[in-house]
DNA sequence: ATTATGTATACTGTATACAATTCATGTTTT
DNA sequence: AAAACATGAATTGTATACAGTATACATAAT
């Protein structure tokens, strides 16, 4: 476990909330792997911290449902199974939909500079064949197509299954032959959000949102998570 | 403010848990307005409690989205507007027209016995205009739906919503117009899913629900929430 | 042997104490 | 009078102390 400890006088935000994102990161990319139980003390001393901030923390991972609470026993770290990774990628799917309409309706000659510049960067990571940059950009081409939106509680949605998604992403990424397709239909993205094309637009964007899944899928069921 | 203060000896889980499930409580139905501020040692006091399990509640809320934290200033409760409701409800029709294929594929005789002992609490509830009661069988009749689905984060997402809904739910159940409808479209529905008619189901919800955002909408437009 | 029953230990659950920060108020300075 | 600067009360942030509970292991009883 490679925790950083923060000074708080430099920090403008509660430690709690520091403890909340570290531990979350560390589950999210299996670094405290499933079934792990959380003791406090332990992780309270690894993060040099007392044990409130730790447990509000694990109380906001509660909600989150990354961990699981047992009456005087603590929380547990939850499993992921193929069927929670189909989920996620359908609940994001089918949130996607929902939002396009405001994303059309809301964008920009901006939003697009902004998309083409994103799109240009993952160009030269494509090239260079640099996985890591590619599925960081990814990450950010997406994050900013669904930022047009205005449905603030859609996008919660969304954000909270993406923390997930971006645990698998790597895998998806990873797919050579996905990559190039997926490269591709980014590039279709912001063509048919230039003409305002909702209707390409939904087809193009369930489909490459379905890929993903089947790609993540099938990375999955070959290494096992 | 009518808390009641619990002996922990006599309850079984944490008082944190209780805490939150009262103000959750209280905030969803209103009887704490949003834009309050919620000072830990006021509610602490209230609910005879310190503030330590409380500020755990206060961090299950916030991950909830019903309460917005300001660093150094605590929580406040988060207001609720048109563009919300609207949201929710569209969120929780998207969820069920997920679900609704395993839901179709799950369906036993038990189960359907079960919806039909609900719809008969319903025709009396109905036919004694008991609004209360409708609402509360309303209630047991979706979730007794949505339970026979096994997509287990999907879930999660229709329940987190409908916690929300149930703060509307009152006034969609106060128009008679509507009611008598619904009431008829809850028939119809667990006919279709005798007849395992997913097609059918899929109109039918869709529809169902969007009336129910509709009936909603209106009645929080003209009485202001 | 197997079950029951202590008993120690390692936790979690809660309360309290103290530190740090904000905001309001009043005072000084210009 | 306006602005800058103290000052203090209110409130949040964090640490620690203590109480309560579950588990494991040993011991005793059947």
């Amino acid at each position: 476990m490679s925790f950083q400890h923060f000074d708080a006088t430099m920090e403008s935000r509660p430690i709690r909330d520091i403890a909340y994102e570290q531990l979350k990161h560390a589950i999210i990319t299996g670094e405290i792997p499933a079934g792990s139980r959380i003791v406090e003390t332990v992780y309270a001393e690894q993060l040099h911290i007392s044990r409130t901030p730790l447990r509000e923390a694990l109380r906001k991972l509660e909600r989150d449902g990354l961990v699981e609470y047992v009456l005087h026993r603590g929380v547990v770290v939850r499993a992921f199974t193929i069927h929670d990774i189909d989920e996620i990628f359908t609940i994001r799917n089918a949130m996607m939909m929902l939002i396009l309409p405001s994303i059309v309706q809301n964008v920009t000659d901006e939003s697009l500079k902004l998309l083409r510049s994103i799109l240009a960067e993952m160009d030269i990571a494509q090239e260079k064949a640099d996985a890591d940059a590619l599925a960081l950009h990814n990450r950010t081409f997406h994050r900013t197509i669904e930022s047009l939106s205005d449905k603030k509680r859609i996008l919660r949605v969304i954000e909270s299954q993406e923390e997930y998604i971006i645990r698998f992403s790597a895998l998806t990424i990873a797919s050579i032959v996905r990559r190039s397709t997926a490269h591709q239909e980014h590039h279709e993205m912001v063509d048919l959000l230039e003409k305002r094309d909702l209707e390409g637009l939904k087809t193009l964007m369930h489909r490459h949102l379905e890929e993903s899944k089947e790609t993540c899928l099938k990375a999955v069921s070959d290494r096992k998570i």
